[in-house]
DNA sequence: AGGAATACAGCAATCGTTTGCACAAAAGGA
DNA sequence: TCCTTTTGTGCAAACGATTGCTGTATTCCT
C-alpha cells in the first residue's frame, strides 16, 4: 500500500503538504494540489486508518456490545446500527455477551483497547461502573434496548405502553383472561412490559396471569412452557401476550397441539414484532418495533456525542410500537 | 488511559524494558519484571491496540461482509465467527452488502483501509479481481457460504448432496411430483442445490418442477410466489423443495391458505434449517446446516492464515448437511 | 586466566499520519 | 515605500507501541 512519504515523493513535495492537500486543510497551491492528487491517484493511495486513529485519537470505529444476534431483534438492529455508521463513514465492531455479566466486562475491556471511539451496548445491567468508567474516560456510551439510570444516553421503546394496549387491544376483542409470558423481570424491557399490561389488567379488573419458566427466556421453549402451564392452571385463558416473538411461536405450537383454535378460542399477541410473525400458516399479531431505525437512530446518537469530543448529550430517545394486527387475534 | 511511558517512568525503566517485561520477549531480570508488572498493575496499564498495529502490522481484527443478517442463517454465523474470533484473540468488524457489487467494494476498500488482517466474505462473486488483489497484498480472505475459483480458501455446505438427499427422502416417502423453488441462480448456494435437485429427478424418471419469482429470492413472498405458481401449474404437485427457509415458510403459507394439508397432501422441506422451521405449528422438515460451526471453522481457518503471514492455505471446507424430519413430511 | 556465551537494560529508529512552528514569498493597505 | 496580512511550504515532533543495536555485567567453559 503506498503511503504518504511515497506520493511525497512522487509530487515533489513534503509528506505535510500532501497531508494538507488531501484533506483540504491549510492553504495549498492549486498547482501544487493538482500535481499531489495525481500522484496519489496514480499510486491509488488510500490513507492509513491505523496511523490516522493512533496521531488523531480517532479511529472512526465504533463498537456494538449485543447479548446475541440470532433469531432476535438484534440482528435486524445491528443491520440499522450497520447502516447508518457506514453512511456516517463509520466501521462497526460487534461482540456478543449472552448476557453473561463477565463477558460482558471482559468484551468492553476489549473494545476501549482497540480503540474504539464510541460504543453501543445492550447492557446486562451488571457493569453500570464499567459503562461510566469508559463514558468518563471519554469515550460515549449508548445505550440500546435497555436502559439503567447511569447519565448515558439511550434508545429504548415504550414498554409499558406496549404491554398497556396490547392488553386494551385484547379487552376490547372481548378477551376477559389474559395471560402474560412475562420473562426475565430483572431487565427492563420485560419489566416494562409487565408493568404496563398489570396496570391495565388492573384498570380493566381482570384477573392478572403471569407465567415463568426455567427455560432460556428468549426461546421458543420459554413461551410453550409458559403456554402450557398457564393453560393448564386457566381453562379459560382466552389470550396470551408474549414478550418477545419466538416466545410466541411457542403459545401458537402449545395452543396447536391442544386443538385450541387459533383466533376464535383463543388470540395471541408478541410485543415484539419479528417479521417471522408475518410467515406463519397463522401469521401473528404483533406490537412493531421499528428495530432497523431504533439501530440508526442509535448510531446517530453516539456518532454525535463522538463528534463532540465525548462530551455526553444525556438524551432518551423512546421509539413508539404500533400493533398490527395479523391473524392471530 | 496509561501508557507504555507512564509504567516505565513508575517503574524506574527505560519503555523498552516494559514492552521486553510485559510481552515476555527478551531478558529481563526477575526483579525488575515484578517491579513492572506491579506498575503496571497499579497503573491499570492496557496495551493500546492501535499503536500496536501501527507497528507491527497487525491489529487482531478480522473484517466480516456479509449480504445480510436479519432472518437469515448470517446472523448465525456471525455469532460462530465472533465466538471463535474471540477465543483467538481477534476482534470481528463487520459490514453488510444488500448483494451489492457496488457497496461490496466500497466496503471492501474500507476495510482493507482500517487495517484489519484478514477478511471473510460471503461474495456477490462480481468483485473477484478485489479479493485476489487484497489477499495478494497479504491479507488473507476467506470465502464463505459462496465459493468462486479464486484461489481462496473457502468454507461451505455441500449444496448439491443437500439437493440430492432432500429429492431422494421425498421419493422415499411417495412423492412423485417434486417442485423446487430455486433461487437466484448465479450464486453457488442456489445453483448447486439445483443441480443436485435435478440429477436425483432425472436419476429417478421422475418431472422437473421448477420455479421462480421477481421477487427479493431470500424472503416469504417468493416462497410464497413461486409455491403458488407450482401448484396452479401442478395440481397433482405432492412435494416443495425450498432453497431456505422462508421460502419454506412461504411454500407453507400457500399450501394452508388454499386448504391443502401438509403433510399428508403435500410435504414441504427446506434445504437450509433456520431453527425457525422448528418452531412452527406444523414444524418444518429440513436440511441442517451448521451455521454456527461454520462461522467458527471459517474464522479458525482464516486466523490460521493470518499467522501464517498471509499465505494462503488453499483449504476448503465442505460441510455435510444432515436431514432433520419434521411435521411437514 | 582468558575468551565466548549469556543475561540484562537503554538508545533510538520505526510504523504512517497530523500538526505546531518557522520561514519566505506574495499581496494588500497606508 | 514600508509594514502587515495572507499564502504556501517544509521541518520536526508528536501518537504509543516494538525491536535492532549497542554496551555492560555476569557466568561458563577449557
Amino acid at each position: 500500500m503506498a503511503t504518504l512519504k511515497d506520493v511525497a515523493k512522487l509530487a515533489h513535495v513534503d509528506v505535510s503538504t500532501v497531508s494538507r492537500a488531501l484533506n483540504n486543510t491549510s492553504y495549498v497551491h492549486p498547482e501544487t494540489k493538482e500535481r499531489v492528487y495525481a500522484a496519489a491517484r496514480e499510486l491509488g493511495y488510500q490513507p492509513n486508518m491505523v496511523a490516522r486513529a493512533l496521531r488523531q485519537g480517532k479511529g472512526h470505529v465504533i463498537g456494538v456490545v449485543l447479548p446475541r444476534l440470532h433469531l432476535t431483534i438484534f440482528s435486524e438492529i445491528l443491520q440499522g446500527i450497520e447502516d447508518e455508521a457506514q453512511r456516517l463513514g463509520y466501521m462497526t465492531m460487534v461482540c456478543v455477551t449472552e448476557d453473561d455479566p463477565k463477558l460482558e466486562r471482559d468484551r468492553l475491556s476489549r473494545m476501549r483497547n482497540v480503540g474504539v471511539d464510541g460504543i453501543i451496548i445492550t447492557a446486562t445491567g451488571r457493569n453500570g461502573r464499567v459503562l461510566r468508567d469508559i463514558q468518563a474516560s471519554g469515550i460515549p456510551v449508548v445505550q440500546l434496548v435497555r436502559r439503567q439510570e447511569l447519565g448515558l444516553s439511550s434508545v429504548v421503546a415504550d414498554y409499558e405502553a406496549c404491554g398497556r394496549d396490547a392488553v386494551k387491544f385484547l379487552a376490547a376483542k372481548g378477551c376477559r383472561e389474559i395471560g402474560i409470558i412475562a420473562g426475565a423481570q430483572h431487565l427492563a424491557p420485560y419489566r416494562g412490559r409487565y408493568e404496563g399490561y398489570r396496570q391495565a389488567i388492573q384498570e380493566l379488573g381482570l384477573p392478572e396471569i403471569v407465567s415463568s419458566s426455567e427455560r432460556e427466556v428468549n426461546s421458543f421453549g420459554y413461551g410453550l412452557d409458559c403456554a402450557e402451564q398457564m393453560l393448564n392452571e386457566h381453562p379459560h385463558l382466552d389470550a396470551i401476550i408474549a414478550a418477545v416473538d419466538v416466545q410466541g411461536l411457542g403459545a401458537i405450537r402449545a395452543a396447536a397441539k391442544r386443538g385450541i383454535r387459533i383466533p376464535e378460542q383463543i388470540k395471541i399477541i408478541s410485543l415484539t414484532g419479528h417479521r417471522v410473525g408475518r410467515m406463519l400458516e397463522t401469521t401473528m399479531t404483533s406490537m412493531e418495533m421499528p428495530a432497523f431505525d431504533m439501530g440508526c437512530a442509535t448510531a446517530r446518537l453516539l456518532v454525535e456525542e463522538i463528534e463532540a469530543n465525548g462530551k455526553p448529550a444525556h438524551r432518551h430517545i423512546n421509539f413508539a410500537t404500533t400493533l398490527v394486527e395479523r391473524e392471530s387475534t
